[in-house]
Order: structure tokens, then sequence, then C-alpha cells
DNA sequence: CTTACCTCCTGCCCGC
DNA sequence: TGCGGGCAGGAGGTAA
């Protein structure tokens, strides 16, 4: 499942290979990845249309296209991959894009989950219906540890469930969001009305090391990127506790345990991180 | 307003 | 071997 440090490694990836091509065709094979306009108009308006830039905001991709703008959402299972248009696509690929330069950008999608949005431009992309319940990116510097006391302190939700939320914070799923409770050494379970000003100051310096260092990781992904592979973002990188189940913890060796919160399959330490 | 549940999909794992 | 059932999982939608 990407999120935001494997979507920021696609978007990288895919400037740095295909730089600013014009997409001569596009054919989709799958409707219901195309959210907004209707198939049709999606592949008539996006025909002819160059890529002039590249960003990110959360887990979402946006692809510049002058006077339009193509939203891109990976969901689970989500990559692209480029090839030459004469090398048969996998059974799983959905949209394909094809480039004057003889290459194809291909959309390929397992559980067929992702979505993507063309939008007519507007200054400000936050204004497209696809963000309208997103907030502010996880980066964001305008995202103040104060702001968020004051609009969850009150909340009966649990400290996953916050960190999941894409309305109040964009970018993590579910596997940062239990590498995060566990650098904050808080069981997940912890009702966020618990955690005081200070500890939000904490919940976004770990929230942006732990992403930042997942970046950082997945930059070697754009320089050996190689086609047969797609662009999903994915590299190795050590967690501390997701998907560890049964597996001692690296602090004190207390075996690792799997429980569901916020309906999320969800590994935590049992003596490093506590509830309040 | 808030929370709970359903939907979309497929691959994979399990039991028989 | 193969088949059916159950499950996971972002985010939008709907029901309560």
């Amino acid at each position: 499942m990407p999120e935001l440090p494997e979507v920021e490694t696609v978007i990288r990836t895919l400037e740095h290979q295909l730089h600013y091509p014009i997409i001569m065709d596009c054919k989709v094979l799958w409707n219901n990845i195309v959210a907004t306009p209707n198939v049709d108009e999606f592949i008539a308006q996006i025909k002819g249309r160059q890529i002039t830039g590249y960003r990110r905001h959360g887990k979402y991709l946006l692809f510049d296209l002058g006077d339009m703008e193509w939203v891109c959402h990976l969901r689970m299972e989500g990559k692209f991959y480029i090839q030459p248009a004469q090398e048969p696509c996998d059974k799983h690929t959905h949209v394909i894009f094809t480039l004057q330069d003889g290459r194809e950008l291909r959309y390929h999608d397992t559980r067929k989950f992702g979505k993507m949005y063309l939008y007519r431009k507007q200054e400000d992309y936050r204004q497209y219906p696809c963000f309208l319940h997103i907030g502010m990116d996880a980066f964001d510097e305008q995202l103040q540890a104060d702001d968020l006391y004051k609009r969850l302190h009150s909340k009966q939700t649990t400290l996953k469930a916050v960190l999941l939320d894409q309305s109040i914070l964009a970018g993590i799923g579910n596997i940062y969001a239990d590498e995060i409770c566990f650098a904050l050494g808080l069981h997940p379970e912890t009702k966020i009305s618990k955690l005081r000003k200070k500890d939000f100051e904490q919940l976004l310096y770990e929230t942006r090391r732990i992403l930042q260092g997942a970046i950082q990781s997945g930059g070697t992904t754009i320089r050996s990127y190689t086609s047969s592979l797609g662009v999903d973002g994915r590299f190795q990188l050590k967690l501390k506790v997701h998907a560890l189940k049964g597996e001692p913890c690296s602090v004190c060796h207390t075996e690792i345990k799997k429980i569901t919160v916020a309906t999320r399959g969800t590994y935590y330490c049992p003596t490093c991180q506590k509830k309040r």
C-alpha cells in the first residue's frame, strides 16, 4: 500500500523517467479506475496534453497538464510501468497512455482500487473535489501541533485512528501509523484526548522523521528503476513493529503483538507502548 | 455531528 | 487436486 514516502518516490521516478511527454493516446480497460469525468470525456480531454509538472499531496499524485490537472490515487496496489508500446501488457493493466517517444505509461492495479481524476486547472489544487476532505500534507509547514491539539483533544477516538484519518493529516497509512505509534512509545489504542500539546509536537516530529527516512531509502529506487519492475515506490525499509507479529521487539525483546484497531491490523510492542 | 458498517476487487490462505 | 469460504484493506458512501 503506497503511503506518502512511496508516492513521493513514484512521482519523482516518473518525472526522472518521463520528463515532459505529450500524451498521444489513452485507453481505459477498466472504467471504474476513472473517477471523474466519465471515461469518454477523460480520454478526450487528456489526449494531446503535455505533462509539464509533477507533485504530490498526501498519497495523491498530481500531473500538471497546463490548463488541466490529472490526479491519481494508487490505493492498495496501484503502480505505473513505463514500457515500449510493443511489449505485451500484463492482465492487470487497466489504463494505457501512449507517449510520443514510442513508450507507454501503463497503470497497473491488481485490486482495481485506484482512482484517477481529471480537473480543469485551479490556482489552488486543494479546491479540487477529491481534496475536499483531505487535510494538510504531513510535511506542510503550516501544520501546527497547537492546531492539532485544539482540534483533537476533546475527541473520543484513538491515536491510530487519528494517524489514519486523511482529513486531519494526509499521507500516513497502516504501516507508518504503527511505526509512528512505536516511535512515540504509545499504545495505538491510546485515546487522543490523553495527549497534551507537547505530545502533538512529538507526534509531528516523529511522523516527519519516519516518513523522511523512508523517502531517503526510496531515493535509490529512482536511480535503480527498471521498467520491468514498475514504479510502486516500495523498497527495503527496516520496520520496528509493522508485520512483525511474534518477533522480538528490537528494543526490549518482548514479543510483538497483533490486534485490530480502527478496523486495521495493528502491530505493537506491549512493553514499549503503553496506553495512557 | 459522529460513529458503524458496507462497497469496491483480487490473491492468498485455510479446510475439506 | 480443486473448490468454496473468509479475509485484508483506503476511502467514499450511507445508515443509524
